[in-house]
DNA sequence: GCGACAG
DNA sequence: ATCTTGTCGC
């Protein structure tokens, strides 16, 4: 981003779309809008206006559609049937953030929902949110808190194959570490509900969960249904208690360090 | 064609 | 996700 920012000529304006285009994808123009208010110093505008030179022919590799070219290759590799032998530790991660220090937390607990293992860790991300993308962000600290642990299955605040190219971040995980992952979000990124469950098309790739509904995506080695039954089994709450502690934990070690 | 879009 | 006060409800 820095990269095209730096191409635009002096007196010389360019928008939001057009930096997203140039990154390969318009559905970043909202990361565009962030970065560039503060970064871009006035050269970066919402839209085209009267009078202005726009400059919107950036030299571009459109790094984000190396990425989707990644996710669509890695995702031939996404199971979406159980392949496990066990199910005694499940680990929630999840991640808060100060500007771009995360927080990162682990939590590991049994069936029943006792606390079996606790981790944390502190890193700076550079990439940043941006959806279908999300993985590029936070992955690294989920790398980073499962280093030398060895949970049965793994949850994590993203989606799995419920994911424009089957391919978000718990799947991401889920093959990169050939491990059992349950995607878990708040809101749906993509597909559409029918009855209790998730398709894309006619594709089943999902369920949702609870009054106020969570939805469940497969990320890797494990199907919708055995999804469903995991992450029912340890609701206390409406999220999943391996990531609601791991929630608090993260929330806990931002506000530790520093403040 | 256009807009929306996990955390 | 983060920025934030009070406030509705069990």
């Amino acid at each position: 981003m820095e990269l095209l920012l730096r191409q635009i000529p002096e007196g010389m304006f360019s928008t939001y779309d057009a930096i997203a285009i140039a990154l390969g994808d318009i559905i970043a123009r909202d990361a565009v809008r962030e970065f560039a208010g503060i970064k871009a110093g006035g050269k970066v505008i919402p839209g085209i206006e009267d009078g202005i030179m726009l400059f919107d022919k950036f030299e571009t590799e459109f790094p984000l559609k190396k990425l989707r070219n990644e996710q669509i290759m890695m995702s031939k590799r996404v199971v979406t049937e159980d392949d496990f032998e066990k199910i005694e530790r499940i680990a929630g991660m999840d991640v808060a953030y100060r500007g771009n220090t995360a927080y990162g937390a682990y939590v590991e607990m049994d069936m029943k929902g006792n606390v079996i293992e606790k981790n944390t860790e502190t890193m700076e991300v550079n990439f940043p949110y941006i959806p279908t993308y999300f993985s590029y962000r936070e992955l690294p600290v989920l790398e980073k808190l499962l280093e030398g642990r060895h949970p049965d299955i793994v949850m994590v605040n993203g989606s799995g194959i419920a994911h424009p190219r089957h391919f978000g971040m718990a799947s991401h995980l889920g093959v990169l570490h050939s491990l059992p992952v349950i995607g878990i979000t708040k809101r749906l990124l993509c597909g559409e509900v029918r009855g209790k469950y998730i398709y894309m098309g006619k594709e089943k790739v999902g369920a949702v969960y609870g009054k106020k509904p969570i939805y469940i995506s497969p990320g890797h080695k494990i199907s919708v249904d055995s999804s469903v039954a995991i992450s029912k089994e340890l609701c206390r709450y409406r999220i999943p208690e391996p990531l609601m502690q791991a929630h608090v934990l993260a929330t806990e070690t931002k506000n530790e360090n520093n403040l």
